[in-house]
DNA sequence: CTACTATTTTATGAATTAATGAAATCATCG
DNA sequence: CGATGATTTCATTAATTCATAAAATAGTAG
């Protein structure tokens, strides 16, 4: 019950729990990849990817490195791409049940 | 990359990106608990508590049940005892860098 | 240094979410 | 049924978050 450790891990799911956020997580779980094409494929403003990047990096889920005028961004380590994988595994069993039922028990 | 899946799993972290309700379920992890306790122990206004619960609740986190005239919340099942334990435990493996520096690489 | 491309930062308005008082519901007891 | 205690729902306000335009920064080429 450390309410520092509660913190951090609230921080963090509270930056996977958005969808265009986790869509960025999902493509860059298959690779390294720049701001450019994730503008592109994503279809959407740069500043506006930029913003989703920078909130990812600050809770340390990617990281990122230059390449001549180009930076490329990845996920921070296995771990976040286990956590995505676990989350996205479970979601999609649970996509039949989605909307709760009423009852109790 | 199913969108649906993509879905599911955001709301699923969003729910459980709130230090007041991650401290909820860490609190249930140690077994079952109505709600006047949760509300004494949490110091917290009655409606406050009964909001988050049924946020929770409404994400599949967790279950609830009558006895008598009191309701009891708890944890909806192992698996998510499992992720809460996974994420505190690696948030306090995080808690020294947990302002990330400002270099790349 | 100038021009150009890639990216980030800043500022802001819009949308979403959280906390809470007040009213409503639900179960139990007499 | 009427009163009482436990909990939920509703409505509203306050706080947070999101998307984006505009301005700033950084790298590269000439």
């Amino acid at each position: 019950m450390d309410p520092h450790a509660i913190d951090r891990a609230a921080r963090l799911f509270r930056a996977l729990g958005d969808g265009p956020r986790l869509t960025i997580l999902t493509y860059l779980s298959h690779g390294e990849c720049c701001v450019s094409e994730l503008v592109q494929v994503l279809g959407e403003k740069f500043s506006t990817v930029s913003q989703r990047l920078r909130l990812l990096r600050s809770e340390g889920l990617i990281r990122r490195r230059r390449v001549a005028s180009h930076v490329y961004y990845q996920l921070a380590d296995g771990h976040v791409q286990q956590l995505l994988k676990n989350a996205l595994d479970h979601s999609l069993e649970l996509n039949q049940n989605s909307i709760p039922m009423e009852d109790d028990e």
